[in-house]
DNA sequence: CTTATTTATATTGCACACAATTTAATTGCA
DNA sequence: TGCAATTAAATTGTGTGCAATATAAATAAG
């Protein structure tokens, strides 16, 4: 048995596993509100900025617009945003909360506080853990859009 | 705009993000072999002990019965595996590498070195972020499985 | 000014991922 | 022993996630 293929010894597991346990861990304050992950995350950014492009939205998450499209649209159809071609390009489609999607904000305010507290690591260790994990997603994004020029 | 609700600052977005890419930068090596990445976490704690209970492996990548089962029939299709239910407890099902699946091992030999070769971190780097998200993961899933009890 | 190429989004198909429920077997306990 | 509670898998339904393809609009090239 190679040792390097024991599950023990990748990393691509831990980051796994985390990013599903840390769904699980979002998903019961989510439930009331009929709110996924992955259209929090969409969230986020509107919250930043609003109106956005689709491409824009789809080029912060990183997500394919086969993900991005029905997801936009199942938030569209709650009344949380709506979507309209744009005038000056009409294939352009821009995404524009409306006041309920902004009143959203306000109930996830401190849901990163109450998460961290569920979990027992160090602030500062979490915060250097988020800076490699950057530098991580930098470069596995650098070599997986390169691959598009070779 | 509340600071913490940005995408710049969460923790859980990049290992999101991290995961996903991970899933992406595999991909081209399982394509031949008609593999996913699910597939391959199931093949690594096989090579490691084969036989294992289906429970055994859900455990192992945490991982509910609603996505193993279905994931071991089409490992079971394609002939790495088979399942047979136990003689002494006719409500587990035990799966067990095939020839076929042992002889994938050797393929796979050396694809973790392959893909760190791909992304321009230190070696001890990983290593630490590694041993990071392993505890991590650990408190989430303590905390996830503490909810049982509450 | 036309046609080829590029760009933005949508669609299709398949494989997860998980909550919730169901079924069947085993265990525990009165 | 007899039956309730537990356990192991399977099933159902919904929402991603992404490759591959399609469509339509804008841009570039000749």
């Amino acid at each position: 048995m190679n040792k390097k293929l024991k599950l023990e010894n990748q990393l691509c597991f831990p980051i796994y596993a985390a990013s599903r346990l840390i769904t699980q861990l979002y998903a019961p304050h989510f439930k009331a509100f009929d709110l996924t992950y992955p259209q929090y995350l969409v969230f986020l950014v509107l919250w930043e900025k609003s109106p956005r492009k689709v491409t824009e939205i789809a080029d912060l998450l990183l997500l394919d617009t086969g993900t991005i499209t029905p997801l936009i649209k199942r938030m569209e159809q709650k009344g949380w945003l709506t979507r309209r071609r744009s005038k000056e390009d009409e294939r352009t489609v821009v995404v524009q909360l409306t006041t309920e999607g902004k009143n959203m904000e306000e109930k996830f305010a401190n849901l990163p506080d109450t998460l961290l507290c569920d979990v027992a690591c160090k602030k500062s260790e979490l915060e250097s853990l988020r800076n490699q994990l950057k530098h991580l997603v930098s470069e596995m994004n650098k070599t997986l859009k390169g691959d598009l020029y070779e």
